[in-house]
RNA sequence: GCGCCAGUAGCUCAGUUGGAUAGAGCAUCAGCCUUCUAAGCUGAGGGUCACAGGUUCGAAUCCUGUCUGGCGUACCA
């Protein structure tokens, strides 16, 4: 629904009314259905500036208003001083053909038609299986991807592989060692933080049957064979697991071409030219106290290694200089530190970083029998995301995920996730999809077609308008959450769009009525199972025909 | 110590640039299937919006302080 030109006659009759400022005009849908379909505070607003009580300033704004009697019923004050717009259920029914006319498209914007949006997400590194908190950062950052998509951007999907620095050769020696454990070697030292999962046995395993002893003696060389070995098998598995979420990617970035691209070397030449890095202890140092920022932090590490803020700078001028209209970052909570840094570099080297989106997803705790149940990828004891899904499935571990804010901590409760009924929250979504399905296959077993046409009018139930209004919604839906990055949004509104399906389902029989009414009806339940499917998609859900 | 996120019904969470009587799901209780899928619908109970001040016509929402939990505060990522 379009509400602009609401907006448009009550900036004409304000400037009537003579006011120009102090004023932010905007509707609100309010909480009580009384009130009408639409609200604006304005003339509170403009009571101070005006000396005048705002129902009296409201009066003279409705007085000087000029619009469509066959649109709007109906304009009153009511409480404080709002004024309370109603549409005529001829709007409705105006706006549901609109709506059909779009077809399966129902839902799609145009707000972001020749702009390009990069999201990165998941970037786990290659050191292990992914947990559950990668499993809520892909499903975020797979569903703003789709988002933005669904309003015409055009998207590239990122993965920023770490498959460089210290958390890699912490891989390779961690196999290394289980592979000499695995040759008789009992007594080879394990690393101090080494990965302790089962899973580097496994890796040890396969290199053993490739490589037999010939690693044994421990060069450099061995040591960089089961660093890749172990990266090689670790981003399989992850790929395999992002398969089974439904989460794909266009571009897996390798932080090593940073390096050997010499993208490294340039952010350090610049921020020296720029006098922003200096020599200190052996190390090199960012000057963040000279971009507004407390402390100053190493860049290049005494032993000549850099550290993870280095390649993440350059990364992102890396990303800048694709040309992006926006930049999007999805990263877990435990990733804040570095986010000011990195902003703070980027500025100060004049990239306008006002096209960056940093979404921060809080973690999340897996709660079973009301105990938590820990994960921790280097202690090995660990719930992966494979297990969650192989358990649940895919729909239920994506909608677990989307169904609350990204700000807030998430409890995933595995019982209820298991619960394969009426109480688990992403059935109800899936079960008025297979319900309309349902309806319109039986529809054509009894070979009752749908016209062409229809006629709204005849759709005057209490709970069809109901339906019709929350539908007309769906698109507005669709460009808020986008907008404002927040699956959560759309997984709520989705919600209410199949109870008020339910309800009109329960109370308003569609087939074997009149045949213009079941004609109408059809429509209805057509457009609804049209935006279910298409919110279930974005949202990365199946939307199936039976249950 | 400092920074970020959070604190709303028994539990998990919404609450749109400050708005009208603070909502939903689950749980509890009471109803509804000879008719298109009961994984559904209807109703009831349930609240000091962590606490204390402040801003104003109006605060869960904004400001200040306090308390509680999570994350961070590395020459790990």
């Amino acid at each position: 629904m379009n509400f602009q030109f609401l907006v448009d006659i009550f900036q004409k009759s304000l400037e009537k009314t003579g006011v120009s400022e102090g004023y932010k005009l905007f509707f609100e849908s309010p909480k009580n259905p009384e009130n009408g379909d639409l609200a604006t505070n304005v003339a509170m607003q403009l009571a101070k500036a005006m000396k005048q009580a705002p129902r009296q300033i409201a009066e003279t704004i409705i007085k000087n208003l000029e619009y469509d009697k066959t649109i709007i019923e109906n304009i009153e004050i009511a409480g404080a001083g709002f004024i309370n717009v109603k549409f005529s259920n001829n709007f409705f029914y105006n706006e549901l053909i609109n709506a059909t006319e779009t077809r399966d498209l129902f839902g799609k914007g145009k707000s972001g038609a020749g702009k390009k949006v990069n999201v990165e997400y998941v970037s786990a590194n290659p050191t292990g299986l992914l947990h559950m908190g990668h499993g809520r950062n892909a499903c975020i950052g797979d569903t703003v991807a789709n988002m933005y998509e669904w309003n015409g951007w055009e998207v590239t999907r990122e993965y920023y592989f770490n498959n460089a620095g210290n958390q890699m050769n912490n891989l390779g020696k961690s196999i290394f060692a289980r592979y000499m454990h695995l040759l008789g070697e009992q007594d080879f030292p394990f690393p101090e933080d080494g990965y302790h999962g089962s899973y580097i046995i496994t890796i040890a395993e396969m290199l053993m049957t490739h490589h037999g002893d010939s690693l044994k003696s421990s060069t450099t060389e061995d040591l960089a064979v089961c660093r890749k070995y172990g990266e090689q098998w670790c981003f399989d598995r992850i790929i395999e697991t992002m398969k089974a979420l439904n989460v794909h990617h266009d571009i897996f970035f390798n932080e090593d071409t940073l390096y050997t691209d010499g993208k490294v070397n340039d952010v350090i030449e610049q921020l020296k030219a720029l006098n922003l890095a200096y020599e200190k202890e052996g190390a090199l140092w960012i000057a963040l106290s000279k971009m507004g920022l407390k402390d100053d932090r190493v860049i290049v590490k005494s032993s000549g290694e850099p550290t993870y803020r280095l390649p993440d700078i350059a990364y992102h001028i890396v990303k800048f200089q694709r040309g992006y209209d926006q930049l999007i970052d999805v990263f877990g909570a435990d990733h804040i530190a570095t986010v000011p840094d990195v902003l703070a570099a980027l500025k100060a080297l004049n990239y306008d970083i006002s096209k960056i989106d940093v979404l921060i997803h809080q973690f999340v705790t897996l709660t079973e029998n009301g105990e938590q149940v820990k994960m921790s990828k280097r202690s090995g004891k660990s719930y992966t995301l494979d297990e969650l899904i192989e358990e649940v499935g895919s729909d239920v571990v994506r909608f677990f995920f989307l169904m609350r804010g990204i700000t807030t901590h998430l409890e995933f409760d595995l019982a209820l996730a298991r619960e394969q009924s009426d109480k688990n929250p992403v059935f109800y979504l899936q079960y008025a999809h297979a319900r309309i399905s349902s309806v319109l296959d039986t529809a054509k077993d009894r070979e009752i077609n749908k016209k062409d046409s229809f006629d709204p009018i005849l759709l005057k139930e209490k709970q069809e308008l109901d339906l019709i209004k929350i539908l007309l919604k769906f698109p507005a839906v669709v460009e808020s959450s986008c907008e404002k990055c927040e699956p959560q949004i759309l997984a709520e509104y989705l919600r209410e769009l199949a109870a008020a399906f339910h309800v009109f389902y329960h109370d308003c029989r569609i087939l074997g009525v009149d045949s213009d009414l079941q004609n109408s009806r059809l429509h209805l339940a057509n457009i609804t199972k049209i935006a279910m499917r298409n919110g279930l998609t974005i949202l990365g859900i199946n939307a199936p025909d039976r249950m």
